[in-house]
DNA sequence: GAGACTTATCGACCGACGGTCAAGAGCAGC
DNA sequence: GCTGCTCTTGACCGTCGGTCGATAAGTCTC
């Protein structure tokens, strides 16, 4: 390093703690302005104002430092999402799903970049379709019973399903002409579409049944 | 290059359609058994038995390489799935929906790897979101009259029933517990649901109704 | 205040990548 | 057998993700 010439110390020493939780934000900032692939350590190093070296002595590898960036979202989404047991399986949806859908409007450009970048990052595709799974097997245990075999339409009804929502959302989010409710609404009626056309007629009766008389 | 002791040519010279050829066949098996960024311009060049400057001379950069490979692919499906004009508008899609369906059955692999490795190569997203594109024109186009403005409600349906089908997809060819015609039938189905939910009734009502009577 | 100790931090380095270039080698025409 | 066109090459460049031994900032002790 140059000989500091003002006498002061020539770089700050951080806790490890402080060190990585400023390296997480910035990641955070970084990765939701510019994709994954544009975005090398060095830079990142150099806008946090350290050398790469401690950017890896931080984080293992590129991947694991993105992860790391999404992680708290990510629980606090999982979180926020997590269904109240005691309501009737609609309004548990459709209380996640507004919870969704408000998580989506704060963080509209990290969920888009989320979605286009997913296939560049083996482990953030992890985490999407695990996401996805984890709804699916709940949706699909919430409507059609606990340890029954789910019929192959109704699953591939409601995978689908979860990618029409980021699309549906996506569209959202690009035009802004929708309200929050009528998306949900849409998002909504068009999983009973999904699943009356995969002869699953008779969950959605059942669902819009208890929601009534409840 | 090492002096040929053999007394032969030290490599063989092709014409340029040939090579192309040849290359943009090695590319489509390539890259449907390996991951994009798992591949390098390197060892392309090596299991095409050329140099990579050689590579480079027939392709500008990797992507329009890669876009090459799946430029034939994509006419083919494009063609394939043009719809009968003549044909009332249901019928179109049920048709080119087979079309689509089918295509995917020959190609499952590639299909796969397209909509996994969508998100690295900003060309290929472009492709996949242009066919997206087109895709919804066309229906939204064939079912609210022709200059009609399309509601923001029925684009956004439009929109995601096109993800619900990429979602869809990959959970049929990944388990492919479903026949071709319930997959068909699940996909029409959902897209009427969605309309519906979009509060565009009656352009669905308008669809089965031509049908019927057609 | 001086010295010892811990460890956060750095500069220099590596192999591999995508991409470029001027020179060379195969083949056709004479 | 020579000439010329162009297909083809080896060597090179800048940058990338990632690694390593050395160094200096801060703290603790006396």
């Amino acid at each position: 390093m140059v000989p500091d010439a003002s006498g002061g110390p020539a770089y700050r020493r951080l806790g490890v703690d402080e060190r990585r939780a400023q390296l997480i934000a910035l990641g955070e900032k970084l990765f939701t302005s510019s994709a994954y692939s544009e975005l090398s350590m060095a830079r990142i190093a150099r806008e946090a104002g350290i050398s790469k070296a401690l950017l890896y002595h931080y984080f293992p590898s590129k991947q694991a430092y993105f992860q790391a960036t999404l992680q708290a979202a990510a629980d606090e989404l999982r979180e926020r999402t997590e269904p109240d047991a005691a309501l009737p399986p609609l309004q548990q949806l459709e209380r996640s799903l507004d919870v969704y859908l408000g998580w989506i409007e704060e963080h509209r450009e990290g969920y888009e970049k989320l979605l286009i970048t997913a296939g560049e990052v083996p482990e953030v595709r992890a985490m999407v379709e695990e996401v996805r799974s984890a709804t699916a097997t709940r949706i699909l245990g919430g409507i059609a019973g606990e340890d029954q075999p789910v019929p192959p339409g109704a699953r591939t009804a409601v995978r689908g399903w979860l990618w029409f929502m980021d699309g549906a959302c996506l569209d959202w989010i690009a035009h802004r002409d929708l309200s929050r409710d009528e998306l949900r609404g849409l998002l909504i009626g068009t999983l009973f579409g999904a699943l009356m056309a995969s002869g699953s007629a008779e969950v959605v009766a059942t669902l819009t049944a208890a929601a009534t008389e409840g």
